[in-house]
RNA sequence: GCGCCAGUAGCUCAGCUGGAUAGAGCAACUGCCUUCUAAGCAGUAGGUCGGGGGUUCGAGUCCCUCCUGGCGUACCA
């Protein structure tokens, strides 16, 4: 259905045409004055330049002309050229009623589906994740839900840093603490066992060991590069050794991201993206845009019309070896060739850039995606501690996502524990509801490309801006609907206070905000439509006894009103991926 | 050096293509629970929108300049 701001703009660009008018100064806005109006016109400001009038005698003309329009229960000039605008309870409960019956209340989704690839996660295997994965994992999942609300096909790629020197430094300490395995017995040619010689909390110690030891012993530094030359060249007791770490971390990782509510459609890495490295770099010389450079093989980006410097996209070092721009281009054919996407979308921080800013360009060049291809990075900031500094543990390192996770939830349980609302069986999985949402909405409610701080006391004291604020309306609502019975079926009728008719024009507003929310890529956006929906909800709800109004159709109107806004949050929460709990 | 981003209330942040009196939340203070969940609602106080110029009927928003901070700037990812 068409949106509200669309339809009242084009009744008042309708009035500017038949006073003689250009009909674009018609457009509509929210008011920013809502003790005076509910909707305004400024055209008739800029409209006087043109016509050489005074602005207030032009919007008096509209105004007249829009007199008897039923849309408006009230049309004002006012003082320099606005023009005032005031719904009719009849036509805005009818627009609502429309919403209620309308499968996504209202939000109409793309004409043409499109295919969207998301590049979100980019975990390290064998490594933890920590709070620097955060970010990406919470809007990566919620851009991906955006796009599928809108009727994308979206395709969640993890992509997993799953190749390179790491697998050589877990494999090489392997070798040095049990040479006896026959992962590292030349003469062994299988079967392979089973199972793997480590657990994932093992793993997740050989790593760091294995990472630091190489920065101080030569030797040892040399057999992790051996040992990661041998595994990209095919040694089978590497590959054997290779497969047991990726299926030990991808189960964890799979552990990790559901607690999250995250997932992911296509679980491929780095490794995957290898076969497609050799083609990729015939057919870049073949064209003659892969030229050498200070010793290593590189495509130049720079155009003619750029103002800044941009360093060349650099595929190939001077010891041969390739590198992270040159697995970004193979993944991107390879991307092309399994799912041939309308876009792309990396969710990366922001301090890459420059690299895609490279690589897109590369990508451009060599005719590697088609050029209709849209190609997007989306940045996003670090999440800081209260000294505005990276967020860091008390002893001062990374913090695990699963210690965060852990905090959080801890603050809620307390708060949980003693609120005699939840029955004590629920406990647990409500305190996992609310923690979820402290922590998404916190992150979510921020601007993307901006740097936030996280502070936990801050969020766990659910007050004010945040998602246990968005929760708490919800139960409320569903509180009143669950005693009162069928609810569904209900109309909405006209509104019968200020508080209603205001939280009816919230409503109305669910498709004007999603829709940058679609169009930027900018969850933020959807939270803060919430935020203001959970506000009218509950001024409504303040000054509305619902349950126990006399007249029964007045009171089915309040059932209806309130029963969307559930409807509608829900919608919203689910898209910035939290749930609300029956009670809290 | 060059480039990108940011600077709005004590703190954390909004502010849509320039439009009416710059908005929330937290913290402070004041009211409202015998009636649908007070994780709520209402109110008070708090600002020369980093500084300085400019564009115009009108600038937090656009242009110039300066200051401060963060990040990035060819063989790490």
């Amino acid at each position: 259905m068409e949106k509200i701001l669309d339809l009242i703009s084009a009744q008042v660009s309708q009035a500017f045409a038949a006073r003689g008018y250009d009909p674009a100064y018609g457009r509509v806005t929210v008011s920013s004055r809502p003790d005076l109006c509910e909707y305004q016109c400024n055209g008739a400001l800029p409209a006087a330049k043109t016509y050489h009038k005074a602005p207030i005698q032009i919007a008096a003309d509209v105004a007249e002309a829009l007199a008897d329009c039923p849309l408006f229960s009230g049309v004002q000039a006012v003082k320099p050229g606005f023009l005032n605008l005031n719904l009719s309870d009849a036509w805005l409960a009818d627009y609502v009623e429309q919403m209620r019956r309308s499968p996504n209340h209202g939000v109409e989704p793309e004409a043409e589906a499109k295919t969207v690839v998301i590049d979100y996660g980019g975990p390290n295997v064998a490594k933890p994740l920590h709070i620097g994965h955060l970010r990406s994992a919470i809007i990566g999942e919620s851009i991906k839900r955006i796009q599928r609300f809108f009727g994308n096909r979206v395709i969640g790629d993890i992509h997993l840093g799953d190749w390179g020197l790491q697998m050589g430094l877990i494999i090489a300490e392997l070798k040095e603490r049990q040479p006896e395995l026959c992962y590292f017995d030349p003469a062994f040619t299988g079967p392979w066992p089973q199972e793997a010689p480590f657990t994932i909390s093992q793993l997740e110690e050989i790593y760091p060991t294995a990472s630091a030891k190489s920065k101080v012993d030569e030797d040892f530094a040399r057999k992790a590069h051996d040992a990661t030359v041998a595994l990209q060249q095919g040694d089978p007791g590497c590959r054997a050794l290779w497969g047991h770490i990726m299926a030990v971390s991808v189960a964890d990782l799979k552990k990790n991201y559901a607690n999250l509510g995250v997932s992911f459609e296509s679980w491929l890495g780095e490794s995957d993206a290898q076969p497609y490295i050799g083609p990729m770099l015939d057919m870049l010389e073949q064209k003659g845009l892969l030229v050498e450079s200070e010793g290593a093989r590189v495509i130049p980006v720079q155009e003619p019309t750029d103002t800044k410097e941009i360093p060349p996209c650099i595929l190939m070092k001077s010891d041969g070896a390739t590198l992270y721009a040159t697995t970004d281009l193979a993944t991107m054919a390879q991307r092309e060739q399994d799912f041939h996407p309308d876009q792309i979308l990396y969710v990366v921080d922001k301090r890459q850039s420059l690299h895609f800013e490279q690589v897109f360009r590369a990508a451009r060049k060599a005719g590697i995606i088609r050029p209709e291809t849209e190609l997007r990075h989306i940045g996003f900031g670090t999440m800081n501690g209260k000294d505005g500094k990276p967020f860091k543990t008390r002893a001062g390192g990374v913090m695990r996502l699963e210690t965060l996770i852990a905090e959080i939830t801890d603050f809620v349980r307390a708060k949980v524990e003693g609120n005699d609302q939840v029955a004590p069986q629920d406990k647990e999985a409500t305190t996992a509801k609310i923690a979820m949402a402290a922590l998404k909405y916190g992150d979510l409610s921020n601007q993307p490309t901006k740097d936030y701080v996280f502070d936990l006391d801050r969020f766990a004291a659910f007050e004010g801006n945040t998602g246990p604020y968005i929760l708490y309306t919800i139960v409320r609502i569903k509180s009143i609907l669950s005693r009162y019975g069928a609810w569904e079926e209900l109309p909405i009728r006209a509104p019968q206070s200020k508080e209603g008719k205001d939280l009816m024009l919230a409503l109305t507003r669910l498709p004007d905000s999603l829709l940058p929310a679609y169009r930027d890529c900018a969850p933020n956006l959807v939270c803060a439509y919430i935020y203001d929906l959970a506000g009218y909800l509950n001024k409504f709800y303040h000054e509305t006894r619902i349950l126990t109004e006399p007249d029964g159709e007045k009171q089915q109107g309040y059932i209806a009103l309130i029963g969307l806004t559930k409807r509608v949050l829900e919608t919203c929460i689910e898209l910035l991926g939290f749930q609300a709990p029956e009670n809290m």
